[in-house]
DNA sequence: TAGATTGTTAATCGATTAACAATC
DNA sequence: TAGATTGTTAATCGATTAACAATC
């Protein structure tokens, strides 16, 4: 990570612990079903396969605090992981590149409780526009100027062919948004205020596919 | 990572690595496509936004070896890349949940090139079943088990809401499956043997909701 | 040859894990 | 009280970055 300019906040969570947050949120509303009220780190983590200092650590970041011989209050840590995470507030996005995954990702949404809202998606091609997918309609790409104009939409997810990802988010950063979810292999070259966060499919059948040819030794 | 029981093989790539290797292999085949014939560790790492050592090591793991003050054969690297990662040759695989984001997977990879070959998905929804989704069945969940006899599937892809993941992954492995690309947020215990991949839209979505708070101050 | 780049070994950095005192 | 668990500080581990000799 580079020099952002700013004073440094309290502390900002690490990545790892980040991505494992929703997991311990996740986790902990299959325990509120059962009715339990207080559960441990050590419960937690050999559930999740974590190490129990790790969730400790993890959990602090919510601002919760446990208590000794008790655990944490699962509601309370529930709620605080929801709020921290932004789960709980409806985060406005706009969506570029109407394909499959992109059609997938407006389909899919409702049943995630990110509290991400694709307000509206936007593609080049004249099939696809006019469309609506799981509820959003699909504009021409050109309304995406005007539309942002009214609205103050910070989230943009990018999910059209690489070649045009680093056009689209030049596009998506003039427009006002502020974080971007590329799910494209393209590297994009922004400005560093900008929040990238990459989600590249093959990376994660790398790793899966590597995984597999080492295991046949 | 736990003690697997067997030699280390001479050296397993890193998980880091690993998940960077398509971003280089992408980039090389724009870069080739300019005609380029060689290209310096530097030179990737500055497009990339890595440093010039890390691509160095990243690439020794191909095993191709460069020229000082040349750099890296581009196709020979391309080559050693998608044969390192598997991305040349067919890796089937069954798909289990037919839903928006597995209908999206399955319409997705042809336009990917993974070599990831999906040959049947799986689900129990009546209304699914007997459907094709880019080119593919989507066969009644029972027939996994019949079809896994006659076909030495090694990757399963589970894209079912979360409360069912455990119990098809289980069925998966009673069926031949050795490595397991799982979508779901539900974490999987299984033999330590098989190979999870977790991809959990939510763990992204995490992550850069959480960076767009930290930038608000 | 001169100098950029590879390849490797050492230093740094950050996250995970261990140790332990505080506490309910 | 006794003892499990939190919360924090220290040790470890692994990946990234720096340093540098080898080489084309």
């Amino acid at each position: 990570m580079k020099e952002t300019g700013k004073y440094k906040p309290k502390s900002q969570a690490p990545e790892p612990t980040l991505k494992r947050l929703p997991g311990y949120l996740y986790f902990l509303e299959q325990v509120k079903e059962d009715g339990t009220i207080n559960i441990s780190a050590p419960t937690i983590g050999k559930e999740l396969g974590l190490d129990p200092t790790q969730v400790v650590k993890d959990l602090a970041f919510t601002g919760v605090r446990g208590k000794p011989r008790v655990g944490y209050n699962t509601y309370e840590l529930i709620h605080a992981l929801e709020d921290f995470l932004g789960f709980n507030k409806v985060n406005e996005a706009f969506l570029v590149g109407a394909g499959n995954l992109g059609a997938a990702l407006m389909a899919y949404q409702e049943h995630q409780s990110l509290g991400l809202k694709i307000l509206a998606a936007f593609d080049v091609d004249e099939r696809k526009i006019g469309k609506t997918i799981g509820g959003i309609y699909v504009l021409e790409y050109n309304k995406l100027f005007s539309l942002s104009d009214r609205l103050n939409v910070k989230i943009g997810i990018i999910t059209t062919p690489n070649h045009v990802a680093q056009e689209v988010a030049e596009d998506m950063v003039n427009c006002g948004i502020k974080a971007i979810w590329n799910f494209t292999s393209a590297k994009l070259g922004l400005s560093e205020k900008i929040i990238v966060q990459n989600t590249s499919m093959s990376s994660y059948a790398a790793v899966l596919l590597r995984r597999l040819s080492d295991a046949n030794l």
